[in-house]
DNA sequence: TCGGCATCGTGATTCGTTTCACAAGCGAAC
DNA sequence: GTTCGCTTGTGAAACGAATCACGATGCCGA
C-alpha cells in the first residue's frame, strides 16, 4: 500500500465517524467532498482494502469504519508510553483522543526526580529506571517522546534497547533509528515555520 | 518553489542550529546526513534560495541560516494566536520553541467563562468576544487552534473573518476554509494510527 | 423483465518529486 | 601556473502519486 494512502486512512475514518449515524452508506465523492481529495483517489485508496463498495450505490459506511481500522491495526488495542512529563507530555497523557482510537497509555515516564510520583491523569510519573522492565513487562510496542531536544537520542536508544518499536517524537530533534522501527516526527515549530513561507510570500 | 522543498527548508534550519559553532561551513552531504535526506535533494532545494554554495567547499553555515530564515519569513516576528485553552492550548502556550524561532503567543483565549481571567504563562486567558478586535489591533496573522473538533469550524470562521490568514490546526476536524487562507492540520491520533498501520503488519 | 442511472474499479495519463550523473568551478599544493 | 581533488549546480532519467476517463456493474422503477 503506498506511502501516501497509509496518510490518508486516518483521515478517511475521521470523516465517516464524524458523518454520524445518518446516513448508512457513503459514496467516494462524498466522502472525497468532506476530506478534501478526489474522489478517483478515495476509489483507488479504499480498493486497496479489498473492494467493498457497491456499483451505483457507495460503501457501507459502518463497514469501511471496520475496514478501515483492520487495515490500520486498531483492532488491537496498543499499549502506549509517554516520556517527558513536561507541559506537552502531560497535555498527551490527558488527551482523550488516543483513547478514543485504540490507544492505551500504560505509563508515564521522566528523568527529573522532582517530578516522581506526582499524579497525571490517574497515573504516578515513573522513573526511567522503570521504563525498561515495564515495557518488556505489558508488551509495550509504541512511546512518544516528549522530552526536551538534548535527551531525545538517548532515550529513543533506550527505548529501542527495551523492545519498543514505533516512536512518536515530539522533540524537535532527528531521530537515528535502525530500519526495523518505525519513527514519526511531529515539530510544532516546523509547522509554524511552514505557514510563516507561505504567508510571507502572499502566496496561497 | 516545491511544496515538498518549503516542507524540508525547516529541518535544514534546525539541523544547521543543532551542529554548533564549530563548523564555518557544511557540504550538502553532510548536511544530508543529518538531516536523513539525499544530497541531490538538499542541493536542489538550497538552489531555490539562490546559490550561494562554493564548489568544492560547501555553503556557509552561517550564512546558510540566514538564507532559510529570510525564505521561511522568519525574519519579521509573526504575533500569534492561541483559542481554546485545554491540556494542549496551554502546554503550547508555555512551549519556548515557539519563541525560538520568531513567533511570539501575544494571547489566549477560551469559550469557557470558567477559564476566564486565569493566568497561564504570564497570559491571561480572555473571551471569544476580545479576539476580533484583538487581532486587528495587533495586526495578528497566525493563529492555532486548539479547541474541540467540534467547534473548531466555528472559530475558524470566526477568525478568518478577523483577518487571521494562517491556522495551525490542532483540533481532530478538517477545516473548511478559503484558498487564499493557510491551513496545516496536526493530528495526533493521527499519527498513532500511521505508526499503528506499519507496526501491525510488521512492515518497516 | 428491462432500461436507465449512479457509482465503483482501474488502465492510461499527467504531474510533481527524487535520484542520478556529470560538467563547471573553486581552492590548495607544489 | 598548472594540476588535482572536492563539491556545487543542474539537465536527464526514474519513480511515485494524483487525476482522468471510461467500461463494468449493481440497484430501482416502470
Amino acid at each position: 500500500m503506498p506511502k501516501a494512502t497509509v496518510e490518508r486512512l486516518p483521515l478517511y475514518l475521521q470523516c465517516l465517524q464524524a458523518m454520524g449515524d445518518v446516513e448508512s452508506t457513503v459514496s467516494s465523492e462524498e466522502l472525497a467532498n468532506t476530506a478534501g481529495v478526489n474522489s478517483a483517489n478515495v476509489r483507488k485508496d479504499l480498493s486497496y482494502l479489498g473492494s467493498h463498495g457497491v456499483r451505483g450505490v457507495g460503501y457501507n459506511r459502518l463497514e469501511l469504519c471496520t475496514q478501515l481500522r483492520r487495515a490500520l491495526g486498531l483492532i488491537e488495542k496498543w499499549s502506549v508510553v509517554i516520556v517527558g512529563v513536561g507541559n506537552l507530555g502531560s497535555a498527551l497523557a490527558k488527551y482523550r483522543g488516543f483513547d478514543a482510537s485504540g490507544f492505551n497509555v500504560v505509563g508515564l515516564y521522566d528523568a527529573d526526580p522532582a517530578k516522581l510520583g506526582h499524579p497525571v491523569d490517574g497515573h504516578y510519573v515513573k522513573s526511567m529506571d522503570d521504563l525498561e522492565l515495564d515495557i518488556k513487562e505489558h508488551d509495550v510496542s509504541m512511546a512518544i517522546l516528549t522530552t526536551p531536544a538534548a535527551a531525545a537520542q538517548s532515550v529513543a536508544d533506550l527505548l529501542i534497547e527495551a523492545g519498543i518499536r514505533s516512536i512518536l517524537n515530539f522533540a524537535p530533534s532527528l531521530l537515528k533509528v535502525p530500519d526495523e522501527i518505525n519513527c514519526r516526527q511531529v515539530d510544532l515549530a516546523t509547522e509554524l515555520q511552514i505557514l510563516s513561507y507561505y504567508q510571507a510570500a502572499g502566496r496561497a
